[in-house]
Order: structure tokens, then C-alpha cells, then sequence
DNA sequence: CGTAAAACGTA
DNA sequence: CGTACGTTTTACGG
């Protein structure tokens, strides 16, 4: 029970090529050279298909070697009068096998046999062996093998509608059990093998007389007792359906060269993947394969291995020279530890491409070492291969070494090729990516690991994840520049890498004194609200529970009922709002205000926990979380500080302007998705809105609803800014009604409206779908990818989710590519510039700054010309600074 | 003890 | 039944 079960997949592959051709419209799948690759293409996007779904562990593919068997031999009529194989699907077939060859997935051809007697002879091995067994092909002989352990994958009908026969089926197909479908396909026959039936037979009479005599053994036997026409004829034609099920009967016992354990899964010729599909200008299938299966758990066929050594006194510089010289990229991996902005390094780890390995301790160096590692560490020729790079960059800052020459960071890489992924684990890559084992190494419990053996197994470990990241570097920059990704690497997030280490380590000061005042301000006000509660209920309870609420709301009060959620009815604020509105009553205002207090006192909590010893917060950027591009804040967020309401506003005056500056300057993008969504459908009546000079909002309700801009009501504006808002959303006429609090009805008119004005935009988001869907990914106006395979989902949930995230990726992602972007100009122009002041802060759309003594007007030109600079729109970047001694006080 | 769900802050 | 995040709290299974 422990073992887990094989799963073998069998493909019939001419009768799958066969059915692709006739599927696929030969015009639209040719190569520029005029090879038809209709069927190719049809085989392989089934093959993707059925890999996904069904996830085999072993799987091999049959052909026929031509169009004699020892059927024909037995029945020269058998298969005769079917016309010529088409010229255009000849050699179609050697192409498929190419692929298969790439893919590595074995397949198999017998002289004097058809494909379908190899998939019977090894399911039935293979049954035998407990497998279990799925078998695709287009040929219904097949459906005799089906019993509890093996199920037809027949295809119904195009190349990506299969249907499952499993024994409950052939009953519904066909009145029969599978293993009665070979006596029942002989008196039926098979057109189109020649093999005729008897006449006046069809399923349904065959299996009236299966049923009645158990086989056909007990219907021959009782041949004379059957009635009626049907009866005469089948006495007739008895010898065809004895002949028929002869022919019929698929083989299970031939002499193969393979068998089970042969046909386990392998990884694919990555090389040659890209190689053959490149000849048969199969891009989109290309994406399509890597973006569905790469996410199958790999297995490593080899672990990594390295053996290396301590490099003791005055050892290291040589090594250096000797493993680690200029022209060839060094693996580096680092021990330590690191973040808020400081950390410090342990031990290094270094592979070099020579194959050979080495581990040194930063605090035992000699001066001769400390100068030879400071000099390899700084200099820009010895490239380096670092796995998550800005860690690792802030403890060698913080020990005074420089770091430069990093051209691969392999997390940042692997993020760039797959961005979905939540994190980017060194060993999930090494066995993704290489299909090799990365061990663990020492104690990994956190326990002390005092003896030799243990601390032994850590230091190798850290060779190995210089090794591993050193071959990883190899195979992802060429799997990246495979996806056009090259330029973002090395143009962008790689280059980002410091200016966000830099910005975490300078952190933005606090006002220690203010933030405590607010924690006991609102820690006061929750207590209120929580009296208040307790007052109107009656006795204490717990307001932070939504289950207790919800008992003391529906249950105890009787109150309506909200919208549902697993656990009962939501008490979200807009509910608890609503359920005001219709009762008023009291309890609900307690529980709002407690929320928004209570809210406001962990924020404040959580900051004040932050503060570092100089008296600022130092949060870290995360690079490679946000599969839009965009980065993220963590310990503390500081991208989502209150900033809506005036209480909330406060907390933002505890972000201040530090000793020996002047003031904090904020630099935020106006309106940028809109512009970029401007940008990408090329409106003109949209881009017109923008460079009008009137308000956006109240331009375009303006075109909506057909008056002056200067003339247009609060509310019309509110509801188009809405509209507006949720476009690059994917918003519903539903969603748009809930949030303006109007019908479906009159939201769904204003979409109408909207549209007839800005046709444009309707054309963009419909194309920006269409082309995912067919492609397998979007693309921002930098070329970062977001693959979302679930456009092609049958479950509409989830392709109606992966439709709004493609609406929004190219929007959303553009926005971050331009502001990173902008984030490098401005860090290299204050250093060419001489200036002092420095970035501290980016909010997605937002730079904040601390500006040195007599700097800020050079630092705002700065600051505006780098940033409405960053990138060519056809429309102007639009940036409105401000600054003050707080963060609140910069807002503009 | 760790994880899931709910709630809510930002762009 | 609008995208992208991170944090806190409670509840719950082990």
C-alpha cells in the first residue's frame, strides 16, 4: 500500500494522427516551407492534453508499420476499399515520433501486427503487473481491453474532447459488458475494416440477443431458435461474424522489445524539445507544453555531487585564481543570515566551472585572503551565479565587501520564466530544471550541531548550492531567452536587485514618541467601542470572533441574513453597513468602529515592533512574489499604510524625515494603469481624455454622457471612475451594480454606453484574451510573461478567473516594469549627479524619497524628468510630487 | 504546533 | 460575481 500505484497511458498513434488530420484544417497548420503539420500538431496538443489531465507515470506510444497484418493474411478483404492515405498526411507521422523522441517517451511498431494488438499486449501485462492502464485511440476494437483497471480514452470529437470508456460505459454505449463488445462489434461488423456485419443488426439487436444467450458462443449454440428477419440473416452471414470475431480479437501476447518498467516517464531532451519544435514553428504548443507540465513533479535522476575543501590560511586567493578566473560564470552560494536591511555572512561556498569546489569562513581570513576575496568579490569580470541574491548582498555589504559581476541570479530567473510560482526553492529548481537531487545538508532542525559529522554535511551542502546554482544559472538564462525574457533580466530586475537592498538598508525613520501615543489613542478607542458592545448585548464576548458574531448577530438578534461564506454569513464591513442601513441597529456601529480601531491598533503595534535600533523601519522587498511583476513589502508591509481615512492618515505622520535631512519627498504616478491601458488599445478618444487637461474622470463621463466635462455631476463622474477603475479589473455589470449600489440592469447600460464611446478599449481587453488564450501567457510592454494555462479550463470558474487576470496582468505588470524602470534611472542620476538625497520607498505607483539639505528642487527636476521619462507612451507620463516632514505631510 | 479562513489595509 | 499583495486574529486538527 505504501508503493504508489503506476498509472500507464497508451497512445494509438496513427489512429490519433489520423483523426487530428481530418480535425485540423490543413491551410492553417503548415510551416513556411509548405510541411503540413496538422496532424503533428493535433497528436502532440492531445498528448499535452492527456499528460495534464491524467498524469501518467508510464506511457509509450504504438504505431503501424504498414497497411499488411496477419489480418490481411487471414482476410485478404480486411481494411480493403479504404481510399489512399492522403499525400498531405504521409510523413506526418516519422515527424510525430521526432517529437516523441524529444520528449523522450518510447514508442513501438511490430511487423504483421497494428498498433492496437502492442497497446493490448501491454495494458495486459500491465494489468497484470496491478498497473493501471488508460489507452487513447480512436479505434473502438479497443474497447474490449476495458475492464476495472483500464480505460479507453476515446476521442469524441476535434483533438481536445476525450471521452472516458471505462467499463460503466461500454453498458451505457453499448448494452453490454466490455468483455461481451468483441462478440457484439462481430455481428454488428466494421465498415470501415471491411468486415460486414449481419444485416438488419445493429447494437441494439445484438444486445438483446448477448443478453439473452450470455455470449456468442451460447448465440451460435441457440442460432437456430432466434426469430425473425434478424434471425434468418444472422443464420446467413454466420460464417462473417464467426470470421469478424476472429478478426477482431486483439493480440495480448506478442514478443515485445519493451515492457512495463521501460516505459516509466522521463524527463524530455530540453535541447531537443526546443529544437524540433522550432523546426515545426510550434511556438504556441511549445509555451503551452511548458506551462501545463512543467509543474508535474519531476523525479532527479542523479543527485549533486560535489566534493570540495575548507580553504584554510592564505588559500583562498590562490583558489580563486585558479577556480575562478574572468570569462567563465562562478557559482556562489552563501551562508547566514540577513534581512531589515542589515545581515551578516557565515560561510561561502564556491563552484567553479572547472568542476572543482571550495567553502571558506569570512572571520578566519588572513589579511592576504581578505584582500583577494574583497577584489574577486568587486570585480565585474568574474561573473557570478547567485540564487536570491539580495539576501545575501546586504550581509556582504554589511561586512564592507563589495559585490559586483552577479549576471545570473537564478531565483529572479526562474521567476521571469514562471512567475506564478510562490517561492523559488534552490532544490525544487535543481530538480525542475536539472532533474537533480539537491540534499539536505547538516542538522536542518535549528539543533546545535556540535559534532564534526554534522557541520561536515552543512559545509558540503553549501558547495552543493553553489554547484547546483552554477548548472542552474546554464539551463534558465537559456530558458528565459527561449521566452524573449533576456532584456528584463539584465536590463531590469537584475540591475533592481541593489537599488532594493539599498533602499532596505537605509529604511525610513520613525517617530517612536507619535507611534506610541497613537497605539494607546486607539487602544482606548477599542476599548470604548468594546464596552459599548458588551453595553448593548449585555455580557462580554469576544468581537474579534466573526463566529461568535455571527451567533450573536443571526442567532441571538434575529437579524438578516448576509451574504453566504463557508463557515456561515459574512460579518464583512460593507455587510455589517448594509445590515445598518436596515435596522439600525445599535450594536453595529459599536462593531464598526471596533473594527476600524482595532485595525488601526495592530498596525501601529506591528510598526512599532519594527523599529530598529536607529530609529528606523527597514522593511524588505520581495522580487519575485507578485506574478504581475509588481514587487511586494514584508517585516513590515509598508506599502499598505492607511491612507483613506483622516484617523487612518495619522499613522502616516509617524513616518518622518531623518537626522541630517530635510524633508521627505513622495513622486507618485497619476492614473498609470489608465494611461497604459490608454497606451494599449490606442483609444483615441481615451488618449484625447488624458491630453484634454480636464480631470480624466470627468472627461470621459463627459464623452458618456454626451455634455461639457465642466458640466458633469458628481455622480456621473463617480460612476465612470468606477467603471474606469474596474475595467483593467475585469469588472461584471454585477460587480459595477454592487459597488454603485444600482441595479445589474443600469449597470450593464452604463457598460453599453461606456463602450459605444470608448470602443477602443472594448476591442483591447477582448483581444488581450483571445491572443492569451491562444498563445498561453500575456505580455507586458516590457515582454515580462504571465502563462495562465486555465483560459482553456473547462471549469468556467476558473477560465472566467484566468480571463479578468489576463484583463489585468498586461495592465498591471506594465505599470511595474515602468516604475522599476524609473526606480533605476533615478538611482543612477542621483549618484552621476553627486546627489545625497535617496529613494526609501516604492508603493507600486509611488517613489518616496529623503531629500538632503538644499536638494529638493534638483531632486523633484530629477525625480519628474526619470520618471515621466521611464517610458514611451502614447500618451505622457503624468508625475505629482510632493514633500513635507512626514509622510502624510507629502501627499499631494 | 501549524494551517485555513476571514477580515482589511494598500495600489 | 474586480486585479495584485501581507498581516492579524480566530478556529481547529493533530
Amino acid at each position: 500500500m505504501s508503493q504508489t500505484a503506476s498509472r500507464l497511458l497508451l497512445l494509438d498513434g496513427h489512429s490519433l494522427a489520423y483523426r487530428a488530420f481530418f480535425a485540423l484544417p490543413v491551410e492553417n497548420f503548415s510551416t513556411t516551407t509548405g510541411q503540413p503539420t496538422n496532424a503533428v500538431y493535433g497528436f502532440t496538443s492531445m498528448l499535452i492534453n492527456v499528460l495534464r489531465d491524467e498524469k501518467p507515470t508510464h506511457l509509450g506510444v504504438a504505431f503501424d508499420v504498414s497497411r499488411t497484418s496477419f489480418r490481411t493474411e487471414a482476410y485478404a478483404e480486411y481494411k480493403a476499399g479504404r481510399s489512399e492515405t492522403p499525400s498531405d498526411f504521409k510523413g506526418q507521422v516519422s515527424l510525430i515520433q521526432e517529437i516523441l523522441d524529444a520528449l523522450q517517451i518510447p514508442f513501438l511498431t511490430l511487423e504483421g501486427y497494428e498498433a492496437d494488438d502492442i497497446l493490448a499486449t501491454l495494458a495486459t501485462e500491465a494489468n497484470a503487473a496491478g498497473a493501471e492502464v488508460l489507452i487513447c485511440s480512436g479505434d473502438r476494437d479497443a474497447f474490449q481491453l476495458v475492464n476495472d483497471k483500464t480505460t479507453v480514452l476515446y476521442p469524441r470529437k476535434g483533438v481536445s474532447d476525450l471521452a472516458r470508456v471505462d467499463p460503466a460505459e461500454v453498458v451505457a454505449r453499448y448494452g453490454v459488458p466490455p468483455e461481451l463488445y468483441r462478440h457484439l462489434a462481430a455481428l454488428v461488423g466494421e465498415t470501415s475494416d471491411n468486415l460486414p456485419g449481419v444485416p438488419k443488426v445493429g447494437p441494439k439487436t445484438a444486445a438483446k440477443w448477448l443478453t439473452q444467450y450470455g455470449s456468442l458462443e451460447g448465440l451460435v449454440e441457440h442460432v437456430d431458435e432466434v426469430k425473425g428477419m434478424a434471425g434468418e440473416n444472422l443464420r446467413t452471414h454466420l460464417a462473417d461474424v464467426l470470421r469478424n470475431y476472429q478478426i477482431n480479437a486483439l493480440m495480448t501476447d506478442l514478443e515485445l522489445p519493451l515492457h512495463l518498467a521501460d516505459l516509466e516517464r522521463r524527463a524530455w531532451d530540453r535541447e531537443k524539445v526546443h529544437q524540433v519544435f522550432d523546426t515545426l514553428q510550434f511556438r504556441v504548443l511549445r509555451d503551452r507544453l511548458y506551462a501545463t507540465l512543467e509543474s508535474a513533479e519531476p523525479e532527479a535522476d542523479s543527485t549533486i555531487e560535489v566534493t570540495g575543501e575548507l580553504l584554510g590560511a592564505d588559500a583562498v586567493g590562490p583558489w580563486l585564481a585558479a577556480h575562478a578566473p574572468e570569462g567563465v560564470r562562478t557559482g556562489v552560494a552563501f551562508d547566514g543570515t540577513w534581512g531589515r536591511g542589515t545581515g551578516e555572512i557565515q560561510a561561502i561556498g564556491v563552484a567553479g566551472a572547472d568542476g572543482a569546489a571550495a567553502w571558506f569562513d569570512p572571520s578566519q581570513l588572513t589579511g592576504a585572503d581578505e584582500s583577494a576575496v574583497a577584489a574577486w568579490l568587486a570585480d565585474e569580470n568574474r561573473t557570478k551565479a547567485v540564487h536570491d541574491l539580495k539576501g545575501p548582498l546586504l550581509a556582504v555589504t554589511a561586512r564592507g565587501w563589495t559585490l559586483n559581476g552577479v549576471t545570473a541570479d537564478t531565483a529572479l530567473i526562474a521567476y521571469l520564466v514562471k512567475p506564478d510560482n510562490r517561492t523559488y526553492d534552490l532544490t525544487d529548481l535543481a530538480l525542475r530544471y536539472l532533474r537533480r537531487e539537491l540534499r539536505a545538508g547538516g542538522a536542518g532542525d535549528g539543533q546545535l550541531s556540535l559534532d564534526g559529522l554534522d557541520e561536515d554535511a552543512e559545509k558540503n551542502h553549501l558547495m552543493e548550492r553553489a554547484q547546483a546554482t552554477l548548472e542552474l544559472a546554464e539551463a534558465l538564462v537559456a530558458e528565459l531567452d527561449q521566452r524573449g525574457g533576456t532584456a528584463l533580466l539584465t536590463g531590469v530586475e537584475l540591475p533592481l536587485v541593489r537599488v532594493l537592498a539599498d533602499m532596505e538598508r537605509v529604511g525610513i525613520a520613525a517617530d517612536t514618541a507619535h507611534l506610541a501615543d497613537l497605539e494607546s489613542h486607539f487602544a482606548a478607542e477599542v476599548k470604548a467601542a468594546q464596552q459599548a458592545a458588551y453595553g448593548v448585548i449585555g455580557r462580554e464576548f469576544n468581537l474579534g470572533s466573526p463566529k461568535q458574531l455571527q451567533g450573536i448577530l443571526f442567532d441571538e438578534l434575529g437579524l438578516p441574513k448576509t451574504k453566504r461564506i463557508k463557515t456561515g454569513y459574512t460579518t464583512d464591513a460593507d455587510s455589517l453597513q448594509w445590515l445598518y442601513a436596515q435596522t439600525e441597529h445599535p450594536l453595529l456601529e459599536h462593531l464598526l468602529r471596533h473594527r476600524d480601531v482595532a485595525k488601526l491598533k495592530t498596525t501601529v503595534d506591528g510598526l512599532l515592533k519594527t523599529v530598529a535600533d536607529d530609529g528606523r523601519i527597514h522593511t524588505t522587498y520581495n522580487q519575485t512574489i507578485a506574478a504581475t511583476g509588481r514587487l511586494s513589502s514584508t517585516d513590515p508591509n509598508l506599502q499598505n499604510i492607511p491612507v483613506r481615512t483622516q484617523e487612518g492618515r495619522t499613522i502616516r505622520k509617524a513616518f518622518v524625515v531623518g537626522e541630517g535631512y530635510e524633508t521627505l519627498l513622495t513622486a507618485d504616478y497619476s492614473q498609470i494603469e489608465m494611461r497604459i491601458m490608454s497606451h494599449l488599445s490606442a483609444d483615441p478618444t481615451l488618449i484625447e481624455a488624458f491630453t484634454s487637461g480636464h480631470d480624466f474622470h470627468a472627461a470621459t463621463a463627459a464623452g458618456v454622457f454626451g455634455v461639457e466635462p465642466t458640466a458633469v455631476s458628481g455622480e456621473q463622474r463617480s460612476k465612470i471612475k468606477a467603471m474606469n477603475y474596474g475595467l483593467a479589473y475585469g469588472l461584471s455589470a454585477y460587480g459595477l451594480s454592487q459597488q454603485l449600489g444600482i441595479t445589474t440592469e443600469e449597470a450593464r447600460a452604463l457598460m453599453t454606453d461606456y463602450f459605444e464611446q470608448f470602443g477602443g478599449v472594448r476591442d483591447y481587453l477582448s483581444a488581450v484574451v483571445a491572443r492569451a488564450r491562444g498563445e498561453g501567457y500575456t505580455e507586458t510592454i516590457m515582454g515580462r510573461r504571465r502563462y495562465l494555462p486555465d483560459l482553456n479550463s473547462d471549469n468556467r470558474q476558473r477560465r472566467e478567473m484566468a480571463e479578468r487576470m489576463a484583463l489585468n496582468a498586461p495592465i498591471q505588470g506594465s505599470a511595474a516594469d515602468i516604475i522599476k524602470v524609473a526606480m533605476l534611472a533615478v538611482d543612477k542620476r542621483l549618484r552621476e549627479e553627486g546627489l545625497r538625497s535617496r529613494l526609501l520607498l516604492q508603493v507600486h505607483d509611488e517613489l518616496v524619497f529623503e531629500t538632503a539639505a538644499g536638494e529638493r528642487e534638483a531632486l523633484e527636476a530629477l525625480v519628474r524628468d526619470a520618471m515621466g521619462a521611464a517610458y514611451p507612451l502614447d500618451l505622457p507620463l503624468d508625475v505629482s510630487v510632493g514633500s513635507g516632514r512626514t509622510w502624510d505631510d507629502a501627499a499631494h
